[in-house]
DNA sequence: AATTTTTCCAACCGCGCGCTT
DNA sequence: CAAGCGCGCGGTTGGAAAAAT
């Protein structure tokens, strides 16, 4: 899945790099560095401009550069810093190790946009459902202390706090609805918003099983999901990642 | 099985920024 | 200050592989 190798006018190689040049490229770099794209591929023996040398060193050959096999994790990450810095692929390059702007780019292009395309499309059906019964619906569901979603609605308008229940970790007020706080939402739009993910029940013999619901309770009141407070609710596929990444920590005595 | 269409990733291209002269 | 240069960034393309017809 690459161009043809082919020399253009000034003699200077394109295309697709054979096993060769790669291994040219390489000792080169590694012994001398790279002060100098521009001069390099001249010292390197290459017939390359700088400019394709800097590209396929950044994207292939440099150490450590990883290629393809997105982790959940990191697909998380990047759309999250995307909803932050829009289409700054180097510096949400930054953030994942070993991944380059080019290759963040592609991903987002070829996989991460059409899924959350699918994703909005989901919700907005939802949404509609929802709306239909919402009237009847959403203040049952909505009691503070039955529900994830209630808990979370509850956490941010300090209508229980961990002083008055114990039981019920109130660690933050930063929750995030549509860029508003869930205490300036209505029980209506919250329930049209999230669907029934989050308004199911919140004791584990009734739905959860029980590796699942400790570790949702733990991932619920941790300081590492805050930070993602504004995305937890739009996404239930995030909060079951974080579920995988606490595994060890029933922390919660409910 | 043959042909067409779609996917997706490596590589190219042009622009703008910062540094040097 | 202006011009020249090199580099890095982000948008776009080429085309092989995979999927669909």
């Amino acid at each position: 899945m690459m161009r043809s190798p082919y020399y253009d006018k000034n003699g200077l190689k394109r295309g697709a790099w054979s096993k060769e040049e790669d291994e040219m490229l390489r000792a080169y770099v590694e012994r001398y560095g790279h002060s100098n794209w521009r001069q390099l591929p001249k010292h390197a023996g290459l017939s390359r401009c700088g400019k394709s040398c800097r590209l396929r060193w950044l994207n292939y050959l440099r150490p450590g550069v990883k290629r393809g096999n997105y982790t959940q994790e990191e697909d998380q990450l990047i759309i999250n810093l995307h909803q932050q810095l829009g289409n700054k692929w180097s510096s949400i390059a930054k953030r994942l190790p070993g991944r380059s702007d080019n290759e963040i780019k592609n991903h987002w292009h070829s996989h991460l946009k059409k899924l959350l395309e699918r994703n909005h499309a989901e919700k907005s059906e939802l949404k509609t459902k929802a709306s239909d019964n919402c009237e009847g619906e959403a203040t049952k569901y909505l009691e503070p202390e039955n529900t994830l979603l209630g808990f979370a609605a509850a956490s941010s308008s300090n209508i229980i706090s961990s002083e008055n229940s114990p039981h019920i970790y109130n660690s933050s007020s930063n929750f995030s609805f549509g860029g508003e706080s869930v205490a300036n939402a209505s029980a209506c739009e919250i329930f049209e918003e999230f669907g029934d993910f989050w308004t199911k029940p919140f004791l584990p013999e009734n739905i959860y099983d029980q590796n699942n619901y400790k570790s949702l309770n733990y991932a619920v009141n941790e300081a590492d999901v805050r930070e993602y407070s504004s995305y937890i609710f739009d996404n239930a596929d995030f909060l079951c990642h974080v579920m995988q990444e606490f595994p060890e920590d029933p922390k919660m005595d409910i």
